[in-house]
DNA sequence: TTCGTTATAGTCACAACTGACTAGTTTCTT
DNA sequence: AAGAAACTAGTCAGTTGTGACTATAACGAA
């Protein structure tokens, strides 16, 4: 049987570059330095990861590219969203918008392994959790706008469910 | 300068193997069938993904392999734990335990865009996902024992966040 | 002016991951 | 009894992801 030739399909992170893009284009150096600076508390995207999904929807003509030559400065590629690229957008966030996959906790693996540890180490490791938890919670009530954005109103929610858990751990544990 | 052979750093992934041959040694395709059926609701490691953990840690001694043939089904490579591997283990769990990342949640892209929806359909669309999450929340309260594993409870916790928060933002405004 | 540092712009070799496949065994169906 | 389906056990080619690297330009200080 020859091998298909199967069409990737597109998932959030092309979503998300679409997206940035729309509002405005942009070089590639440039993009990653805003997902970085902006989503990157949010989402993770490296740089190298973000050329290579601007190099493959340039193939697919959902992105055009241009050199551009600023002063003295060594030529930029800068990327532009097609006609097609934004009609890909829109069907994207429609698709996604609706759909919610539980996303996965690796942290929650070495709760799977509590009973390995005596009780007082344990209960002083997820102390420690508890610590972490918080502090990032204060970070984040700290550093910003109360309910700025919905992504962050989002964080601080779950942030907040992580804590409860917590204590509902040791709860548990203490009625020994 | 000679490139140094980076030895891998081992994360979650290598302390839920070690954890589960820890508690009885395993071939490879019964691990991986015990993590599907087990786990695999919580953490996703596949067949493959395994296997090739299961090979490096082969190599650096923390797990041991010898071939066993039980009747006329082919060999099979049944897994054990060392005792360097279980220090590992010991090692690893008191490392991951007092961590916290947060965890990438790219359900969340398309939220960024929201402004490029009519509103009507952005709330049919969000409402759509609230039913999408609610669900998963029934079927987990209806399949499974009320806080039998601390797993569950944390993910009934978190999709119960998701709610909240899905509702803060459509605007509570419109009581039930 | 020279040297060290930071910013700009991107590339690449390698490591990690997984969908699809192989291949033998047992059980089921007709 | 023959063929289909399902189970057991594992492998591998192809894709994806990224840490480390290259290379030029601008800037600051000595």
């Amino acid at each position: 049987m020859s091998p298909v030739k199967r069409a990737v399909d597109p998932g959030e992170r092309e979503l998300l570059l679409l997206g940035v893009l729309r509002k405005r284009e942009m070089h590639g150096y440039q993009l990653s330095e805003f997902l970085e600076a902006h989503l990157g508390m949010f989402f993770d995207l490296k740089k190298a990861t973000a050329y290579n999904l601007l190099r493959k929807m340039e193939e697919v003509d959902w992105v055009t590219s241009r050199e551009e030559k600023e002063g003295r400065r060594p030529v930029r590629r800068v990327f532009t969203i097609t006609r097609e690229g934004e009609s890909i957008f829109q069907s994207l966030l429609r698709k996604f918008l609706p759909e919610y996959r539980y996303p996965a906790f690796p942290a929650n693996v070495p709760v799977l392994f509590l009973d390995a540890l005596p009780s007082g180490e344990r209960t002083d490791l997820l102390e420690a959790r508890r610590a972490e938890v918080t502090n990032q919670l204060t970070v984040l009530n700290t550093h910003t706008d109360h309910d700025a954005h919905p992504l962050l109103d989002h964080r601080r929610r779950i942030l907040q469910a992580e804590l409860n858990w917590l204590d509902a751990l040791q709860g548990v544990a203490e009625q020994t």
